[in-house]
DNA sequence: GTCTATAGAGAGATAGAC
DNA sequence: GTCTATCTCTCTATAGAC
């Protein structure tokens, strides 16, 4: 989950860190820039617009980030390490794999549920994915694919739990799409509904739906 | 299906349309239009690429469409027009409701496996929709709304056809978000894949589970 | 660490020739 | 219809004071 550019903290090497109100404002920017760069995008943000949520001024922020980038990058690290932390425990326990595969399910959508940034950075950072450039987010998926890979290697090794068959990043890309859509397009689309996707009740009614696609897809007969 | 904006045609009223020749143009710069928004979003599309894979210059943009705005918006309503004629008739179709479904969801998985573009623009629309100004989309959405309640109105006259009473709404994001996130975030995830979503076999295999799941949502039993 | 001031690039829009 | 030339604005990044 590092990051390969530069995300601030550029006195040099492994120097005392920094002090506490230091620290404050980087976390401040950081905050502010997760909330700019959902709403309107990376070409979309101003630095000018994160300095004002911060109350400090624009040139204050490359004091702490290079630049857009790297400030953007660090974002993103921050987000998607989030979310590795709630997947990695849920997919890694000694339960058996369908019962893991629940586990980071749910997961999965409280965290969406919680980081009310992460649907619509997602979005864009797919959008981008195809681009001539790559996207950011590709450098802080590698994680991901191996935590994958590994537990998929080792269901493999044990008789049939999952007869389904079906290719896990097809799975997750599913699940993903419908929850980041449920939760971004519904509101949206249809606002006169009133709808709130991140009213607990019908969170947990999605979770719900998920798990049963889940199964559907998995293999596994009722839900 | 039309728009708010003045989306070209500049010379006045109801004169005579325009020449071949520039008819030609136009359409020329709208399908290079939907290429770049779809890989650059709108804020990172430059006028002038647009122009150069059209191979004018980018004052000659503005004579077709007053702006950036403009034309974006034509690119819009250009394609969620597209989808609206092959959802429309699979809706309103004579056959039994579920059936109706059935063709509109494969319709959909269709157009998002012909039109390369849609799934992308999509994307950014739907992460924009929730941004301070909301999405040029919002304006095209309208048909789309109005159609499914019409129909949903006249399912309601009949008997019991759907039992699982779900919201329209909820299975209309979930199946969007699936397929757009199948084909858009699968090859870009796990490049390692090398997974082509648009190959037919692939897409009719995602026809094929995403019918599935739409059954499971309305609470058909079975697949 | 945070600021003011400014340099410099980029891109949209406009005027007007052909 | 399409072009060249230019205006103007916005925004990033830098320099340097405090």
């Amino acid at each position: 989950m590092s990051s390969t550019l530069d995300d601030g903290d550029h006195d040099g090497a492994g120097r005392r860190r920094t002090t506490p109100k230091a620290e404050r404002t980087r976390t401040a920017i950081l905050e502010a820039a997760e909330q700019v760069f959902a709403e309107r995008g990376f070409e979309g943000t101003r630095l000018e617009d994160v300095a004002e949520r911060v109350g400090i001024r624009r040139a204050s922020i490359v004091y702490y980030f290079r630049d857009k980038a790297a400030l953007h990058d660090a974002v993103l690290a921050a987000v998607l390490g989030g979310l590795y932390e709630v997947i990695e425990p849920a997919l890694t326990s000694r339960a058996p794999m369908l019962e893991r595969i629940d586990l980071a399910v749910s997961a999965w959508v409280d965290y969406v549920g919680q980081r009310h940034t992460f649907a619509r950075l997602l979005l864009r950072e797919i959008a981008d994915a195809s681009g001539p450039e790559g996207s950011a987010m590709l450098r802080h998926t590698g994680p991901f694919v191996s935590l994958v890979r590994r537990v998929r290697d080792e269901a493999r090794g044990k008789p049939g739990a999952i007869h389904g068959a079906v290719d896990p990043a097809h799975l997750a890309s599913t699940i993903a799409g419908a929850t980041v859509f449920f939760v971004t397009a519904m509101p949206k689309l249809f606002p006169a509904l009133e709808f709130d996707p991140l009213a607990p009740e019908q969170l947990d009614a999605h979770r719900t739906e998920v798990l049963r696609i889940t199964h559907r897809l998995l293999g596994t007969n009722g839900d």
